[in-house]
DNA sequence: GACGTCCGTTCCCGAAATGCGAACACATAT
DNA sequence: ATATGTGTTCGCATTTCGGGAACGGACGTC
């Protein structure tokens, strides 16, 4: 097949075909060999090879004619999360600003300029949530959430346009920004402010506040985040209390940090 | 390089190097091109042009010179395990049973030979608990662990044979059954009891009580087990009480299980 | 400040792996 | 029995991949 000429680092073929089966196999939550050599378009025999292979190595096992994604993935991820800094440093916080808001609380990163979750937990007030307790989210846009907009204002300039010129700013309600100027607005904002709010602009009904943590040297490392229905957040809960308790939560995580890298580095 | 010319399906050489790729990256925590190269004996580019591709993908991602694996990684893992028949009819019994004991509960099932963890909840009673609190475990052997035995117990002999004959009969402790007449007969005693145990045969100090959950057709799926120290798991408790509470979630997640697959084949 | 050394990245060509189509074995349904 | 659906096997033509060598940048050293 092609390969762009101008342009980047070779790509392999055979292993970026290998990720499509995996992908796949999650978005079809199984599947047959032909079931599999038809959604993807390759051959029969061809598919067979992958899901034999990635059977071998475990990343996939067989049930009677239906081949899955095995528990590895599970353990790999549990392994990254639990070596994530975010993860060591935040998860106390995190755990702590659940209990003390009774709010839904996550953690996040970016990656690929998506957001990614680290760990969520829900307050006592939480439960029953229908938003929140909806099944695991797939890497989501950065602009139309609090930890998002939190990450984009501490991300290079020239990141943020790249990030926008790949992904566009898709409008999920009325209140969503679209319009790149207006986004790198509320940049500035977020910058003078300390942190972001996400007012309805993802789900309606529903509001969050959101701080970032960065490093020593001030490059972005993730978010946390406060969330639930505009019933509970507002007045001077929405606009003082909560900002507050989710920026000393952020800080505490970065103080933690950057001790813990400064003594590495003795 | 060699293909095997007696057995097995086509494996594609590039596709197992990709997961190599993976498992050192795991090993690793994180890896620079040469250092990974070196790890696998592969050459910097070839090392290189996995990367790059893995990176296109998603399932890497590069800070400054060092490759890790990505957050996809646990949005799959817990894709996997939300859709995993046993958690979705086994969470609630896990969550009440740890309620009930205090201790340790786990829920898993085989894959591959080994045992794969699906879900797992302290109880209060076991926080702090030096054995279990270790970090998340790779897959394990089967034979030395309650849950291990209990579904060895309802696997065709031939693939128990087979699962011996893969991986052996490692010793973790003086109590640990390592040979193959032994296990057989203690599969026979766990067949008539309905419960497996795990005496001290893992990690000296620590037991556990298991039990097999099965489908319809008696196939088995998994286990579900409670474990802490001897100085809780003893007498009554042990022989007589926790076998009991055990054996009741695992038959309350086969109803749930056996229900719902009923009503699908309506 | 020039040198050596380490890294990640690029390039190219020959060797080798992969994709595909066709055929097979087996099951189920008509 | 026949037809259609699986998963699996095989061999060949083609493409892709592996590796060596070279480039360019970042350090650290003398």
């Amino acid at each position: 097949m092609r390969e762009t000429n101008d342009a980047g680092p070779r790509q392999l073929e055979t292993v970026a075909r290998a990720c499509d089966v995996i992908d796949a196999l999650e978005e079809l939550d199984g599947a047959g060999v032909t079931e599999l050599a038809d959604y993807l378009d390759i051959s029969k025999s061809s598919a067979y090879s992958y899901l034999s292979t990635l059977r071998t190595k475990r990343l996939v096992v067989k049930d009677d004619d239906t081949y899955r994604l095995s528990l590895e993935f599970l353990y790999l991820g549990k392994t990254i999360r639990h070596r994530h800094v975010l993860f060591e440093h935040g998860k106390q916080q995190v755990d702590r600003l659940a209990e003390e808001t009774g709010e839904y609380v996550h953690l996040m990163c970016e990656q690929h300029g998506l957001e990614r979750n680290i760990y969520k937990v829900a307050g006592e007030n939480a439960v029953g949530d229908t938003y929140h307790t909806t099944k695991e989210r797939k890497a989501d846009f950065l602009h139309f959430t609090s930890t998002g907009k939190a990450v984009l204002a501490y991300l290079p300039d020239a990141r943020v346009e790249a990030i926008i010129d790949e992904y566009g700013l898709v409008k999920k309600t009325e209140n969503t920004i679209t319009d790149r100027d207006a986004l790198f607005e509320e940049i500035q904002t977020i910058r003078e402010r300390g942190y972001a709010v996400n007012d309805e602009e993802e789900v309606t009904g529903i509001r969050a506040i959101g701080a970032p943590i960065r490093d020593a040297n001030g490059a972005i490392l993730g978010a946390v985040s406060v969330s639930g229905p505009t019933s509970r957040l507002n007045g001077d809960r929405y606009y003082e209390t909560l900002p507050k308790q989710v920026m000393e939560s952020a800080n505490v995580t970065e103080a933690s940090i950057n001790m813990s890298n400064a003594s590495r580095s003795l």
